[in-house]
DNA sequence: TATTGTTATACTCTATAACTATA
DNA sequence: TATAGTTATAGAGTATAACAATA
């Protein structure tokens, strides 16, 4: 009997997910940040692309981040003039964040560069298997339902 | 034409990564936080678990991070007394970092969290989707050369 | 009371760069 | 000069919790 009979670290997925996700995404910070923005502020930007405006507990849930993540993360952009802010119309508490134009004008600049990213780090997979990761992640997040992470 | 053709974020495979990869690695820190540890200085400790004692610089080299984050994570390890840093008999210059009896006792608690963790995520896979991704993921590590990342 | 947001606070993670002590 | 480590600084990414306004 070994002295000590810790699983090899190597043997989790989880090791190895991290490992390459954090590559992955640091990569990818570097290319869009010549354009001044961050990884989480693409995700939020590109989520509003396909809404005209989104309110920020929508985009919490979305994201699986916390209403008080999503405030900071919009605050920046809005900043950066990228994003607005606006009361909602239909209830007094609401909020909703949009796009502005220079925001609109940028996500497809930033999506070519998650192209390249990810071209980067997976064309020279074989094209089933490239299929197969995808497949395997988004299999991932609907069955461990994974969108509620955070507590709040 | 559509008005813009910025490609689907989901598309992405780094997109899908990133996400699992979150919800994976957060949910482990809530296991091992009983225990006073982050998943960074998990992965630290691992390391050690393997050999006698080990550079700073080595340990860099093998997580993918900057000598100087190693340092500020060996030193919170240390103030845990998790780890020892003692000098390198052979060069002046050198440190090594080895886990204490406290610390390597705590490694098969943590590993066994880290088998739960991975479990919760990913035992519901068929058999062969879970052996093929961490094949794809090791295959990409291999490939990319990733371990380098920091430039330093 | 419950919900939507924001703000305040606190940490981890990580990088870059400057600096110290050897080699 | 080059290398090993540390320290100082900074910012991203998040969370939790307290608070304000509205429902």
């Amino acid at each position: 009997m070994p002295t000590h009979t810790a699983s090899d670290l190597t043997d989790h997925i989880g090791y190895w997910l991290r490992y390459v996700s954090n590559h992955v995404s640091q990569a990818f910070a570097r290319k869009v940040e010549a354009h001044g923005v961050t990884v989480a502020e693409w995700v939020l930007m590109r989520q509003l692309l396909d809404e005209k405006a989104l309110a920020p507990s929508r985009l919490a849930e979305r994201m699986g981040m916390t209403r008080g993540a999503i405030s900071k993360l919009a605050e920046r952009l809005i900043a950066k003039s990228m994003v607005v802010r606006a009361a909602d119309p239909h209830d007094g508490r609401g909020q909703t964040l949009a796009l502005t134009s220079v925001g609109r004008a940028l996500v497809p600049e930033l999506a070519a560069l998650a192209d390249a990213n990810d071209a980067e780090f997976f064309s020279h997979l074989a094209a089933k298997d490239r299929a197969a990761l995808q497949r395997i992640l988004r299999e991932i997040v609907e069955k461990r339902g994974l969108s509620s992470l955070p507590i709040d």
